[in-house]
DNA sequence: CTGCTTGCAAAGGCTTTGCAGAACA
DNA sequence: TGTTCTGCAAAGCCTTTGCAAGCAG
């Protein structure tokens, strides 16, 4: 069997894994993102899947997106006020984030240390912690 | 002389110190700006300051906000994808955001600690660290 | 079959911009 | 008087939504 075929049927089972009917655009969108560790825009996604023929409209891209980051296979990143960024790792890390281009990368979980405050605002508990350091150019 | 007159001249002077022509528009928006700590949306501005018969358009209001932040007279946060919140304290601190709420609050300077990565990647250097702990209603 | 999905286009929310008139220095 | 600022409306960008046609189970 191919390595495009395995890679197929294994996206397909992540996505039954998760409670999401695999249609073909959803496999497609999904082998794109899980291919490595990266942090997409919806129109960097978009430019991914429609290299080839077979269009993934842009409504599709968005609902499948917001979708899999419900569904907890992505995570949804607050970093620019702009757009939103989609993580593939969704373990529990933090990240650079480089204004003047655009890019974003991780810091490894044991190259930061935080310790967050025991006192909470009365009634609520955290849901998520977001750090991002945000870098510029030297020079 | 009048509270409120004296008020209103430590605001022209904070703005005239920042390189700002203190218009009465800017000079409205600081005043409500400044007479506390707060985070506020550009909506939430639009409201506070046009309680009264003469109202300052919605682009002023965008426009001075940008020209604040630009100053180093406001922080401009990115918690919320959907909307701008303006920090009328510029300190180093770092926030609580309550998602149901859309409430935000400070976390003081000693209730955290972070230690940051000491390699950042190539030819770059920290701008900001903006760290978000988002929150939920317990039950 | 019956409901879930897709795609298109239209609508929506927040923010920026072009430009003419008003205010400031 | 020349420059900066304001207000209005229009435009822009990202994202969501309504709905008819298509696909999955």
């Amino acid at each position: 069997m191919t390595d495009a075929k395995n890679q197929k049927r294994s996206v397909i089972r992540l996505l039954r894994s998760h409670g999401i009917t695999p249609t073909s655009q959803r496999v497609k969108i999904a082998a794109a993102l899980f291919e490595k560790p990266q942090h997409l825009t919806a129109d960097q996604v978009m430019l991914m899947v429609n290299q080839d023929r077979k269009k993934v409209s842009k409504a599709t891209i968005y609902n499948t997106l917001g979708l899999f980051a419900e569904k907890g296979l992505l995570k949804e990143l607050t970093v620019d006020a702009n757009r939103a960024y989609y993580d593939s790792t969704t373990h529990n890390h933090h990240h650079f984030f480089n204004q003047e281009t655009q890019e974003m990368s991780d810091i490894a979980a044991d190259d930061i240390e935080i310790k967050l405050p025991e006192q909470l605002p009365e009634g609520t508990e955290i849901e998520r912690v977001e750090m991002v350091v945000y870098l510029r150019n030297k020079d």
